[in-house]
DNA sequence: GTCAGTGCAAACTTTTTGCAACTAC
DNA sequence: GTAGTTGCAAAAAGTTTGCACTGAC
């Protein structure tokens, strides 16, 4: 399964990047393939140092910011931006999901509601043509709710 | 009306000042103050600016950044993280929006959404104590729809 | 062989921090 | 008088950019 996904995007990334006169570059499918073993959100610095340790190959990070660009271009990431650093996630074959984010010691959880994403997909936009979307619910997560202390 | 507002999250403000052992500085009343003279978002250097021209108060961007975590934490300000900078609005008596996002021109559009709202208000959260959300639908604006270029 | 892509380091931008001066209490 | 605040400047953190070298085509 996550070998054939995994398969896939490189197919996609591959067709992206003879469409748009790229090359395709060792590098780039390097990065794609270690973002498809990411399950959750990462940013630049976590995907360097992943890429640096587990994975044998070494990019510069000027090259993840750029080839994140190209990816996200090509439909194959999505980008957030909660806390400091620009989050991002693989899209292909990834449930949409919502996001709980705690005000107070900055955890993310994931969930999904069916009901919401309905709602979310029915909203009549004038003039807009959706690629995806986030939304982000702020509040005390189960633990700081207790202690109402700040990090 | 406008003013009513501003005397109110100005009483909020005290209040939230006292109880927590903070000052009742020049700077954080003019600060408020400007703050809820912006109708839409702004983001730090724009507060700046608008403070150091239009009204005749000038504090340091430190201050700035401080007061706004207090004004966050009183409930009078919200955070927004779309683009580099940080956005802000003000989030007493403001309604609650929704936000689209063009990928291409980056220009940010607020919309209502009664039934949207509902779904959000209605979702369950198990353990979360939700202080407020936002929603950011991504994709492309009536003008970037025909030429499909990037900035 | 050519030019897009890469790595490196420097530059830039936004935000945070340390510290002396100030002031609300 | 004394902490909490402010302003400034320096530092930190994240991202972008310039340029020489490399390698995909």
């Amino acid at each position: 399964m996550e070998e054939n996904i995994k398969d896939t995007v490189k197919q996609i990334l591959t067709e992206y990047l003879q469409k748009n006169g790229h090359r395709k570059t060792p590098e780039r499918y390097a990065i794609l393939e270690t973002i498809y073993s990411i399950t959750g959100h990462f940013d630049v610095e976590g995907l360097y140092k992943q890429m640096a340790e587990k994975e044998k190959f070494r990019v510069s990070r000027a090259t993840l910011y750029n080839t994140i660009v190209l990816l996200i271009d090509a439909g194959l990431v999505i980008k957030h931006q909660f806390g400091n650093t620009s989050q991002y996630e693989r899209s292909y074959k990834n449930e949409t999901h919502h996001h709980m984010i705690c005000t107070s010691c900055g955890k993310v959880t994931e969930f999904e509601d069916e009901a919401l994403k309905e709602a979310i997909a029915g909203s009549p936009l004038r003039n807009f043509q959706v690629s995806h979307y986030s939304l982000y619910i702020y509040g005390l997560c189960a633990r700081c709710q207790g202690s109402k202390r700040k990090k």
